[in-house]
DNA sequence: AATGAATGAGCCTTCATTCAT
DNA sequence: GATGAATGAAGGCTCATTCAT
């Protein structure tokens, strides 16, 4: 991709594998950008970062392990993301529309982590890692619970079960979202950026379930 | 695909063809509610409907063939069932509703096929019948955005572009089914069943769209 | 091998590939005659018979498969053989010594065939298959037991536990045959062939069981 | 292999550079007796005795080098267990019976070392130390010729040719003991403990050079 | 319409071995 | 003596697909 004509050696001295687990992910993360998940192959990531065989193994145990790393390693991003916007809000609809909006920025901001973290999740729910995918997600769902709460006791929010909370704040976003990332990847035309509609998107949000 | 020479289609019984290819996709739809869309191969099939590798490609002409076939017949399916839902409804709130719960009653009604669409629909996005499916999908919408036309005209509904409705009415539900069928294939335990939220789900729809 | 130059197609005109399945088993006794049975893979076969990695599976499954039919085959034609003496033999002694004999003389005629039997038992009763071995050696001990039975009961034979007589009567046979076999692929010195002994060991089959 | 510049021998305490190489023996007997032979894995024995990779290279070079190093262990337990047994016993009868109880009760004593005998020879030949096999057999066989060959010449025993001794001494002992190992590990049920005919095999090998 | 043998590319994985620290 | 990351050859297996019958 970037062909250096001058090595310099002093210039890049051990950026290139300083991490090599690091350069395994980031091909992956290339690989199915390219092709999807199931484009993900030992010998594609191979031939995209340099790595041997062994040495992928040795990190990743095997094809799935890769797929799960990377896919956990973007979840708890996306995760710490979307928290820092929640945090940085200020009332209960700022909070409500943050959630929205700062789930809608990240995945604007890196599309092709976002479209892995759609594909990926259902090999990763029937691999071996299925306990760990639902602590994970138990854990941000817990983290959301947390937060509307107190606003619901305060008579700010209306009274909803809790399982249905994800689904109403965050389904018409991430529906969006994935319908935008499917077109994104096929051709140029279709659907507008997320962005274009990140007012009406938010404030779907806060509809659904303000008192 | 396989040229014949001597048509005379009065001749033979349709009964017994329809019957095979029919044997087939059930057969595809086990294999992938068993461990997901790659799990469809000719084998499996084969080895579950009993058919042949050369009947199975005389019948779909690829692999890809009957992913395709058995996505587009539940597809339509699907639509055929929310579309009669609609018809019945009686009124704009009614209308909305009725798109969220015939959505949900269909998902209920039979989720090993809800599943596979859910899985599928990369697939065939990515594969030959490209066309097709963004023709299908461009119907359905149409029809959705046709009905809301002249409702949103009189008033009754709010402003909104209509890229954004499928997302706005469909989303929640949506993102609720594919949670809730997602959990059922791991364990016993987890979400309860849409059917549980009916209500709140086509009520959700409404507040998001009502004027 | 032997390079054909002239083609001659109508001397040699379906016997190269009339039995796909036949080719692959004289292809796997060629790897392991070469490199013991550990050299049987998959490409090795394809390489000396031809056939392609697909035919190979779709006769025997997986590679162990190809082993193990292959030691059934030698281990049946090794029965049937020694059989075939001991029906032969008149009286007593001379069965005893048939057994021998017949084993002997099997051996010496087809080494490499006897060392995939020795070598490939473990293989085979480690595998899969370790039921029909089972059955295999039942029968086999089973049909020298019944021979034994009338004349034990006559008196002409000391009264033994059947569990021991195939060591005691085979016993000598088989571990020198072992041994020779052994030294036979190494090096070209060493053991005589086991004609040499041939009246000797029949006659320690007959000593351990006489009255 | 490893060079060293500073040797100090007799600063080293031996005791862990023992128990080490001990360790990774056990290992690899508890791999072999799983999996057999084949299944001794330098990554399987390291899981085992939590030596590290390079450790195992250190004390053994390679591969091969654990399997042969605990081979020739083995081996040299065996011979020294059935010498003794053979310089106990009083008379020539007493002591060809005790050349077949020694190898008995040791089996007995220690089977999964005697299945690994059975096992790892063949490999063990087949490797870069068959000389070191070759010489060591040659030794036992000799000591055996060593202790019969006055017997013979004072007409106690047959006059056999020396190949031929081993095999018919050792030879149903040996096919009992075999045939015993190889149930032993699949099953629970089958042939009953070698003790159980340990007169019966003692009196064969005496009944097969006795004059 | 149906059958099933044959094909070969492509994938995952294991394994012995090396080497810098 | 010990460690563990890295290497790459080699092997097993799956799979879509073709084609003669």
């Amino acid at each position: 991709m970037a062909s250096r004509i001058t090595p310099s050696p002093s210039a890049v001295p051990a950026e290139a594998s300083t991490d090599r687990r690091q350069d395994i992910l980031n091909a992956a993360l290339a690989c199915a950008a390219e092709g999807g998940v199931d484009a993900v192959s030992i010998d594609g990531v191979r031939a995209r970062c340099g790595a041997s065989v062994g040495s992928i193994y040795h990190h990743f145990g095997n094809r799935d392990g890769i797929v799960a790393a990377l896919f956990f390693d973007i979840f708890h991003d996306q995760s710490r993301s979307v928290q820092a916007q929640l945090d940085a809000a200020q009332g209960v609809e700022a909070g409500v529309q943050a959630l929205v909006t700062g789930y809608l920025d990240w995945v604007v901001a890196q599309p092709e982590r976002a479209r892995f973290l759609f594909q990926a999740r259902g090999a990763v729910a029937a691999g071996q890692r299925t306990p760990d995918l639902a602590e994970a997600a138990r854990r941000r769902n817990q983290a959301l619970v947390a937060w509307f709460e107190p606003h619901r006791q305060s008579g700010a929010l209306r009274d909803l079960p809790c399982e249905l909370m994800p689904s109403l704040v965050m389904g018409p976003v991430q529906s969006y979202c994935r319908a935008w990332l499917s077109e994104r990847s096929g051709l140029g035309g279709g659907l507008p950026s997320p962005t274009t509609y990140r007012a009406e998107l938010a404030d779907a949000a806060w509809r659904a379930v303000t008192a």
